[in-house]
RNA sequence: GCGCCCGUAGCUCAGUUGGAUAGAGCAGCGGACUUCUAAUCCGCAGGCCGCAGGUUCGAAUCCUGCCGGGCGCGCCA
């Protein structure tokens, strides 16, 4: 590493003034001005004090006596307070673009994370309805981040958790059966807090025509592992209709159960997720996982019974009140299962737990991982990443998405009218904790603004020139060193210098779970590539001259693709009517 | 009331974890297509980084207090 070879050869000279590595933290960053070099480091500036030394002096003294094997600094200089920067040789520049090149494009170096096990919960929808945006922004995030995880070594699993055991997938049941029975005539009181989406007056009306074949069928979509203990309830509508309320709710529910997660399903696919698991709540509670959770938390001394209900001491692990975890009627709570589900993860061998949480969950970070820690599991081994809410404009004015009042913005809706590749990018140029405005209107209408296509374009381009040298008869071959060294534009070094910072750039969108700095870098790389297309010429006369800015496109072309894939978007060869 | 998040150009947002003259896109104004694709490029204009203190060589960034906005504070999930 560069920076470890200058940190080196700076603690070299500092022994001279009794300075050692253990006394200082070299902070080496790239400067915002260029004219400040490549690479900018403070010491003299945090040094000055303990010395007491005039910063710029000590600087001078030790930016005349640092010196640096090979030839991979071209100069040191001493500037403002007392900065010392320094310019890395054209030369070293180009064989860090060429490390770009090989089958694992230099990114060997950043797999640091010894595949280790992570598992990355998201969305986690309720399967009361169809997926709306607010999981679509959680969709990019997360597996994007599953992604970045698997480019620095570790071994990720996108995890996506089915809450089909509460009381809202008996509610859902209690709905459709009132749309059905209201279709079909009878007079029914429709449920308190009931569902009225449209979709479950739709699926009502599906019910009506479906014979017990047809039922049994919408359950064969579920070909996958994940899904075997989804069925089909035996018979049809009909025949649910005629059962004991009871029965007759169970049925319903079922049914409905079944066709939402297969459309949350297809949701997904559409979107280009990839769950390895669906994780069901019902599982937990079949298998028993619940109880002994709760009998695990019973040894520690943490629980205690009041009221008739069973509670958590949240407050010995730092949260503001005590929680309920089997209820008076002797339910167990959302908290217990999603307990036990955790704990389970753990047990399941995960080293490390990301869950995408919506910001109305804030609070429930310090119970459950208040729990965890009581039942043995330290706390950070459950990480908790905010995702704060999308706010969706059309006509200029914010869509209600309550999902009670059948009113919201689906994943389906958003992916019709703008295109998922749109969608991803731009849920990805926030940082996750920032609330996201989302105007439909304008990235629909006004979409060859978007910046996703900026960066499709920069592709695009590339695509195209490439396709021009191929007709003339160039065959650029494979991106070479010393056909590089002989760039000698700014526009053309300027890409370069963006361009290796490609494994820094995807080391630090994973470590600190910001997948936006990778559509940040890509803008930045497609602006930049944009420019050198202005202002050179690639195809010319001159041989050599040709071939070198073909590599350096060969390069950007690797560098595109690469972090595109990260996000999930495809890197088109021309532009069309469908990018 | 308590807790968490946010406040940066007219609008939407970045700001490399404390660095040098605070950036980009959109909107506005002015330029560049006989050209390897103009879905592009170049230029201009736009700022009390919510306010007030503090920490130090140095603050949009860290600490404290206000102001303003969002969310949470269930034996719901």
């Amino acid at each position: 590493m560069l920076e470890e070879l200058i940190k080196k050869s700076l603690l070299a000279v500092l022994e001279k003034y009794s300075v050692f590595e253990e006394d200082i933290d070299i902070q080496l960053e790239k400067p915002r001005d260029r004219s400040h070099g490549d690479l900018s480091t403070n010491l003299a500036l945090m040094l000055g004090g303990r010395l007491q030394r005039k910063p710029r002096e000590l600087a001078g003294e030790i930016a005349a006596e640092v010196s640096f094997p090979g030839d991979v600094i071209e100069s040191v200089e001493i500037a403002g307070p007392g900065f010392i920067n320094f310019r890395i040789a054209s030369a070293y520049q180009v064989d860090l673009l060429m490390d770009l090149w090989g089958p694992e494009g230099a990114l060997e170096a950043i797999k640091t994370g010894a595949q280790k096990r992570i598992n990355v919960e998201f969305i986690s929808a309720n399967p009361t309805g169809p997926l709306n945006v607010v999981s679509a922004r959680a969709g990019a995030f997360g597996m994007t981040l599953v992604r970045l995880l698997d480019a620095i070594g570790y071994d990720a699993h996108a995890e996506y958790y089915v809450n089909d055991a509460g009381l809202q997938v008996g509610l859902l049941g209690r709905s459709l059966r009132a749309h059905y029975l209201q279709l079909a005539g009878d007079e029914v009181e429709f449920p308190e807090n009931g569902y009225h989406g449209r979709y479950l007056e739709i699926m009502a009306a599906e019910l009506m025509e479906q014979d017990s074949l047809a039922v049994k069928k919408a359950a064969s979509a579920f070909d996958d592992e994940s899904f075997q203990r989804i069925t089909a309830p035996e018979g049809n509508a009909e025949d649910w209709r005629k059962k004991p309320e009871e029965d007759s709710v169970r049925c319903f529910s079922k049914y409905a159960l079944m066709k939402i997660l297969s459309w949350q399903r297809e949701t997904c696919r559409r979107f280009g997720l990839r769950f390895e698991t669906w994780y069901f709540e019902s599982e937990l509670h079949e298998t028993k996982r619940v109880e002994r959770a709760l009998e695990r938390l019973r040894k520690t001394e943490s629980v205690f019974e009041e009221d008739d209900a069973v509670w958590f001491r949240a407050t010995d692990y730092g949260d503001e009140k005590d929680r309920v975890l089997v209820r008076t009627d002797g339910m167990p709570t959302y908290f217990l299962a999603d307990l036990a589900y955790h704990y389970h993860k753990f047990q399941r061998g995960f080293e490390h737990a990301i869950d995408f949480w919506g910001p109305d969950h804030h609070g429930y970070i310090q119970r459950m991982q208040g729990a965890m820690e009581a039942l043995g599991v330290a706390r950070d081994w459950l990480e908790v990443q905010i995702l704060q809410h999308v706010t969706f404009l059309e006509d200029g004015r914010p869509i209600n998405m309550s999902k009670r009042q059948g009113q919201f913005v689906t994943m389906d809706a958003l992916m019709d009218e703008v295109g998922a590749d749109v969608a991803k990018f731009i849920f990805l140029t926030r940082k996750p904790n920032s609330h996201l405005e989302f105007d439909l209107d304008l990235a629909k209408e006004q979409s060859n603004e978007n910046p996703v296509f900026y960066v499709k374009y920069a592709h695009a381009r590339i695509c195209s020139v490439l396709r021009n040298a191929a007709e003339a008869g160039i065959d650029p071959g494979e991106p070479d060193a010393e056909v590089l060294k002989r760039l000698d534009q700014d526009a053309e070094w300027n890409l370069v210098r963006e361009l290796i910072r490609l494994p820094q750039v995807i080391v630090s969108a994973a470590n600190s779970r910001e997948p936006h700095r990778l559509t940040g870098y890509i803008s930045e790389i497609a602006g930049l590539y944009h420019q050198f297309y202005h202002q050179c010429k690639i195809i010319t006369d001159d041989e050599q001259t040709t071939l070198a800015r073909l590599h350096l496109s060969l390069m950007t072309q690797r560098v595109l693709r690469r972090v595109l894939e990260l996000i999930g978007i495809d890197a088109p060869e021309r532009m069309g009517e469908k990018n």
